[in-house]
DNA sequence: GCCAACGTACCGTCCAGTCGGTCGGTCGGT
DNA sequence: ACCGACCGACCGACTGGACGGTACGTTGGC
């Protein structure tokens, strides 16, 4: 789904060209207008507009609003995971690390809200490969487990992670700053002191 | 929304009408449909199928799609509130009883199916009032915060139970039946031991 | 005979996807 | 240096179908 090398590499990869640009512009566009907007509202047309192309150009890039959510799904999937292996690294922790990232991920509210909408967006219309989203998190589940953690904590870790963006997302009476902090500061105690 | 005692009583609450019985059917197709085909399955048409009554006849109890949702949503909301308080009783403890049913009620995946789909139905066709939903975690998060628990501790049996759901919600590789009771139990022993 | 509880036919709107076309650039031949 | 063939990027009008909602007819119980 990822295409990295693509078709016609014309010279050097840094020359980022203009239809990527676009392609990534209209990534924006999809994600902000299901976090600002809703998932109903999530139109190729309204898409486009806020994109700044038309319809058509946006067809062009993306075959089918089913592309372009699984696109957008990639992306935000993506991103997230980079981000999490880079709050990994900088921890340093010999063990739990990644659970460490995992938790200070969602530190921040603002953080999940883009990827929280691609997932919204995916879930609501029936994706043709529902298992994108599930395969990344079953990826996260697994490097979890062998952060030398018990298998209930690492449980622990990502339920209460991920439970805290979802309802964020749902906006099911979340916690204030201070409790969130407090309970987000005591699973990490939880974590192997070294 | 939550239309209780109705217009017209017209003799005794034992005798549900005939009226009240269709009422029911069609909240059930409405939450069958939702957690077996999706929310984009969701159209006033499939729903009455379902039900075994015509679009109009559906209409005639529901005035709109929204209003539809809106009632499934209390609708489930209230169930689940009786069941966590039935529940709470059961268990009597003197200290973290609502706790420990808000725990125990995800301890069955099967249990929050249906509630996991109306809330998705409700927060994808954006309702009038999508407050409704929030305001009943509300009222759940604050009988948690008069549960004898220290604040952490209920903010994080809160988190770790609506996670579950909402995890298995999207199924976003959720735990295996062991990691999801010997983490559950873990959050159980944190709760005051009288 | 009246009203609630339906059913049936229909309408207007919205929206995904199609299609023919425009425009700027590039590349090979000369 | 120039030209014509070609191509990717993009536009915008259009269509066909789905869906929410309405208008009106029908029936059965009290």
């Amino acid at each position: 789904m990822a295409e990295a090398g693509d078709t016609t590499q014309p010279s050097d990869a840094s020359e980022r060209s203009r239809a990527d640009a676009t392609r990534d512009a209209i990534l924006a566009a999809t994600a902000a207008l299901v976090s600002h907007d809703g998932v109903s509202k999530l139109t190729l047309a309204r898409v486009a507009d806020r994109a700044g192309v038309s319809k058509g150009g946006l067809l062009h890039h993306f075959g089918s609003k089913q592309a372009l959510i699984a696109a957008a799904l990639d992306h935000t999937l993506e991103s997230a995971d980079q981000a999490l292996h880079a709050l990994a690294v900088a921890n340093g922790r010999p063990r739990g690390s990644f659970a460490q990232a995992y938790i200070d991920y969602v530190r921040d509210p603002d953080h999940t809200a883009n990827a929280a909408a691609a997932i919204l967006a995916a879930a609501t219309l029936e994706l043709d490969d529902p298992q994108a989203a599930a395969a990344q998190f079953d990826r996260w589940r697994q490097r979890l487990a062998n952060d030398g953690l018990d298998d209930a904590t690492a449980t622990l870790v990502r339920v209460v992670s991920d439970g805290l963006w979802l309802i964020d997302l749902f906006d099911l009476a979340p916690p204030d700053p201070e409790q969130r902090k407090a309970m987000l500061d005591q699973v990490e105690q939880l974590l192997p002191t070294d």
